[in-house]
DNA sequence: GGGCTAAGTTAGGCTAGCCTAAGAGGAGCG
DNA sequence: CGCTCCTCTTAGGCTAGCCTAACTTAGCCC
């Protein structure tokens, strides 16, 4: 499962849980350990017989918690990797605090090495490249705020004509896709009849701004009206308007059902 | 564990599994399920009768199996959270079709909610944003690709140099601490004698184009040489040459330990 | 009908990893 | 010295989830 160790998940967090003990208060004794991993003090005792068993740990019983050589090194790994995931929902994602060391927790038993090296390429990519024209991650963030405070029917402050360009891009309400559990599709896919909220327009250059000229904003609600034989036209109403869309057009809009 | 349901891992699995099967072939069986999951036919018995137990599947002994109404909603938000995470590795980061489905499968099952709805809004915000002036994700494979090639010491492409500002910055062999187990550190960190290659160059603006300019780019390698009392300035040699930088520079480098 | 084969089930066993309950070791106090 | 408290261990039990081995069911062919 896990690709740095052949430990399984549990053993890992067990180590990792030594060795910020270890650095945090200068030595890791079984009760502390079990509070941070929120079990019993005997689940602890027997992880530690395996840990004790594959050499990662040296210990007399009731001794507190040392790590060896090779113990300290790959709790080292397993330390950083956590750490780094960490900081990738928190800083450039934007989770919570505890949301972010938690979900650390978990990903960091399952996802590859390929994935992760492949993630912190493209962390580095964004803080460095200067064709992103400065901090991208931060410009994420400001207009994820304010596409949160537009939703809440605030007024949109004076940052936001700054930021007009790249607000009128971005999902506001409509990314908690997952949260609450809706069902996205692409709009050529509703039913006559069927209502919808668009999410995204993947269209680019010229066909892009003409949909958004017309009204086709992350957001937006809207109604299938009817779709042509071969499915192109399609007719849809938003806004108290009839629009008609080629299916080409269609294809790039991903909406969800509502 | 996983937030969308309440069911374990492995039974989230195997609904996405009989979901698959019914969209692909019209119908599920036993046989092909424990194929996919890679089980003996005996477990799938055994993870039906659960299934069923949750009232997701109805199905009779040695019947082929069918979603209930509710079943096919939870399959359906299941294989949607991991289409999404599998895109997002694959056509986001790059990672190879194989690693990204298989770590979606992993990490479906662990990753909040809340990590996930931002993640959503990130890549949607990549691919809208107007300020990254285009495709940001392409130039990012760009500059990976470059990155790797350069790293394998084959020519640089012609593409090179209209990346050139993008490539400079951009970490090549030094972004794979993860598979190579490297130990990242601060610059300031090393001891005098030590080695290290830089990684990432935090700093910006001015103080950047100087790190930049003396020689300290990702992937050089470095020796310490001395650090002064109070740890400024930091003395070190890189490419036969001695640099000395003040520390509020050296904890901008991000170096691994060689 | 008899027998072969493929698909599916049942039964029983294993492991990791948690739990509770009860006991052991050691420090401090009266 | 003995009591009490805290830390830790041992013993025994539970579940999910996998396994193998052996059985059942049903289709098909001769």
């Amino acid at each position: 499962m896990a690709q740095i160790s052949n430990l399984t998940q549990s053993l890992e967090d067990y180590l990792e849980i030594i060795l910020q003990l270890v650095q945090e208060k200068g030595e890791a004794r079984v009760k502390e350990i079990a509070e941070r991993k929120s079990v019993r003090m005997a689940s602890v005792t027997g992880a530690m017989k395996r840990l004790a068993g594959e050499g990662l740990i040296a210990r007399k019983a009731r001794e507190t918690v040392t790590l060896t050589r090779s113990g300290h090194e790959l709790a080292n790994r397993v330390l950083q990797r956590h750490e780094f995931i960490s900081r990738f929902l928190r800083d450039v994602l934007g989770v919570s605090e505890d949301t972010a060391s938690r979900d650390a927790c978990s990903i960091e038993h399952v996802i590859s090495l390929e994935s992760l090296d492949r993630l912190a390429g493209f962390v580095e990519f964004l803080k460095a490249c200067p064709l992103a024209g400065g901090d991208l991650v931060e410009k994420f963030h400001a207009c994820y705020e304010e596409g949160s405070r537009r939703m809440q029917g605030e007024e949109t402050s004076a940052l936001a004509c700054r930021r007009e360009e790249c607000l009128e891009h971005f999902p506001d309400s409509s990314v908690r896709i997952f949260s609450r559990g809706a069902r996205l599709v692409q709009l050529s896919e509703l039913q006559p009849g069927e209502r919808g909220r668009v999410v995204s327009v993947r269209a680019t250059t010229a066909i892009r701004q003409r949909l958004i000229d017309m009204g086709l904003l992350p957001g937006v609600e809207l109604v299938m009206q009817r779709v042509a034989p071969l499915g192109d036209p399609i007719d849809i109403k938003l806004k108290g308007f009839h629009l008609s869309l080629r299916k080409i057009e269609a294809a790039t809009i991903g909406v969800e059902r509502l």
